[in-house]
DNA sequence: GTGGTCTAGACCACC
DNA sequence: GTGGTCTAGACCACA
């Protein structure tokens, strides 16, 4: 698989996890792929995977049982909303406030601009 | 002066920068502070303003004067906006539509969100 | 049955075993649970339990009768709280001591903390 | 530097640090090792140092300023000593409390085995 | 110079 | 088999 160099691998390893979570590819209490397996079949290094499953650690969206693997937790799918709704508000929509501003676009605009991509 | 450690430095001060320009704080053909004086009461190494002024140089917004100093580009506020545009548009953009679905915001919500920052 | 992920399973369910020894659930010379059946009540891998009695066939509180099962040694309570008097000397009490200078804690409040528990 | 091995090393690190902030060896806002020194001096490898670094910035108590180094944060020492109570009280109380009704110990006698530690 | 990330490979305890 | 930690060494962006 392919990674953009603007963002840590082990980011995108996590996005790719809440994103899978946010489907249903991996649903609540459900064991995700295995550090290594994951990792081989990302090609890319344990470690990096690791990491990346220890920052959702923290996040307590996944959680781990000691020999087996890494399991979806309960309440994951509410806790991904809630934590990049924070991020949302706190970091992109400053930021997009001021660009209106700064461009002199109006809401319209602004809705128009994003619902011409597909 | 106090910087967030999300963004490199060199880029907050060539945000600081355009900012002015904006609010027409340094107009046009007149002279941008010295690298050294910018860096003194920023309290910044004087490699970091440099840079700053660098890239601002390399998007032709400011100018440099061999042994005088940088000076504001004519037609500078149409470049940064120009500049700023296209970078919202390619970055920003997709990442707001992605959002919006993610957190199952409506362009209502959005609104609301924005203008509830001042 | 739920574990915590701090300590390992093992070892909570030795725990487990000497709690229940000193409750009288199991009296001495009486047979404790078998591995496959203990196992499967607590959802818990065989290898895992058999290590737990294992080690407690080390410190001589269960012992072994080929073909039979486990039983609790005589004298089982003693060695348990000779072992566990032994450990909390050695191990907590030093770590007690130096946690009260850090958080600058009396004896009293100590006590309080102890006995606000339930 | 010797370590033990029942703690990962990177926490002892993490607790040296925190020793030594709250010992004013490191003062608020003053700069603390650089990771590859503080790595060399503990005979220790870079990447287990910035994972004790990294530790101790998540918790707040010490910042990183681009391309400087790490500083101490303010109220760095009320933060230790806020997180080590918390701990104290979750994980050790209630173990103490466990212990002293197996091992049959008044609060007296508790109080005279942690004096007895010199 | 600084931190930040990543790879490759190893060892360990635990299940 | 699983995760968890550590080493050695590298490359990068930034100050």
């Amino acid at each position: 698989m392919e990674f953009h160099a603007q963002k840590a691998i082990f980011l995108q390893i996590a996005d790719l996890l809440t994103d899978g979570i946010m489907e249903e590819k991996w649903k609540v209490d459900e064991r995700i792929p295995s550090v290594r397996e994951f990792a081989t079949s990302l090609e890319v290094n344990p470690n990096t995977v690791m990491r990346a499953y220890s920052y959702l650690q923290d996040q307590e969206i996944i959680a781990n049982k000691r020999g087996i693997g890494f399991f979806v937790s309960p309440n994951a799918n509410h806790k991904i909303i809630a934590i990049k709704r924070e991020e949302f508000i706190k970091l992109e929509v400053p930021r997009i406030s001021k660009m209106m501003k700064l461009l002199d676009l109006s809401f319209d605009e602004l809705k128009k601009l994003i619902s011409d991509i597909e």
